[in-house]
DNA sequence: CACATTATGTATCGCTCGTTATGAAAGCCG
DNA sequence: CGGCTTTCATAACGAGCGATACATAATGTG
């Protein structure tokens, strides 16, 4: 039980694993779970099957890394904005946040949570549940902070806090099918202009 | 060539090819194009795989048949919106009536349109651009309304059409992943009454 | 150097996918 | 009834899927 930490012992592995996991949730963030065959993800992370199944595991389990991986840094956006001193201010940098997220030069458009959630087939359910489950706690730190920026005036009082943050959501879900379907980087410009716009304030 | 018109000759088909794509358009509006499999899809149906080959050619016709019913039957409320008087009651009634159509008992939740547009696979290239193509008329006429609605002062001047139309676009998509993702239909109701509570107005 | 250990490349497994060939069954017409 | 036409059910096709068995190559250890 007590194996020597600094040995690596046997043949050397010919790729970073970092590198190669980067490469399949790019994959997977363009094609979706099910979109993404086994021989797409191969050749993206320049590696052979028996490769990857031996340092990720199976498919499920690379894409559960791979999802870690994007949260990580590709989500960053949502904590820092929860930061922001006022409502609105956390709004706008969810949007203005989301935007780059979703139309980020050399990346594939839209968000793979959505992409996630929202295909398809059979084999995909626990992945599915496992995507809802992290939108849900995310959801839930953004109630919380609504919360106290009512408490605080920051919202009017007669603004239902759960109702805005499922709207503002929806909104960041829709621009995500959008970027997703095509959408120019400038219209999802004026959209979230327009979000900022009618944002209610006292 | 000239064929008589009212003899049926042959054995007659044992079941109502419209019964039929009803209920493969069910599966495809709960599964997706890729998710819905040729068994899903003639289990539903009540026949075999030659009778559906037989009636609707492949599985991608049969889908062109099954969005054909779906936006005759389902989106009907599309058309009807805009022929109410205001923009803000056009505002409405599209978010209302996505909401029923989303959230219908005894059919899938979410939309069809959304759920074909954001899934993913290569095979589904082809049918992905044929729904974007049929969703950017449906914006245009949105478009076109709101303008009219400006025009009517029923808009505030300093408001951008096609940004007001894309966010409004936005939260009925969003919409559509929150009810393919399990959210109550109180939460839609809330976001709606938040959208409807945030819409400019003079 | 021989050994244990780990990674690599090839080739293949069983399975499901969409699609179709085949022949029997059921209805009209003469 | 015998021909004709269309639909039915069974069964199978080739292709692609995710996942592996196997032998080989490359390292550290005794």
């Amino acid at each position: 039980m007590k194996a020597d930490v600094c040995t690596a012992r046997g043949r050397p592995r010919e790729f970073c694993p970092d590198a190669a996991l980067a490469s399949a949730l790019r994959v997977f963030w363009s094609k979706g779970y099910e979109g993404a065959s086994m021989t797409d993800l191969t050749e993206a992370m320049g590696i052979t099957r028996p490769s990857l199944y031996a340092a990720f595991g199976n498919k499920e389990s690379l894409f559960r890394k791979a999802l870690d991986l994007y949260e990580r840094e590709k989500l960053d956006y949502i904590s820092t904005a929860l930061d922001e001193p006022t409502a609105r201010a956390v709004a706008e940098a969810l949007l203005r946040g989301a935007l780059e997220n979703q139309m980020a030069q050399d990346e594939p458009h839209g968000c793979l949570g959505v992409i996630s959630s929202v295909a398809c087939g059979a084999e995909a359910e626990s992945i599915r549940a496992e995507v809802l489950e992290r939108g849900k706690t995310a959801k839930s730190a953004l109630i919380a902070r609504f919360e106290r920026a009512k408490a605080e005036g920051d919202i009017p009082a007669h603004v239902d806090v759960e109702g805005l943050t499922g709207y503002l959501f929806a909104i960041i879900q829709g621009m995500a099918v959008q970027a997703g379907a095509g959408v120019s980087r400038e219209d999802l410009e004026r959209l979230i202009e327009t979000s900022l716009m009618v944002w209610p304030s006292n």
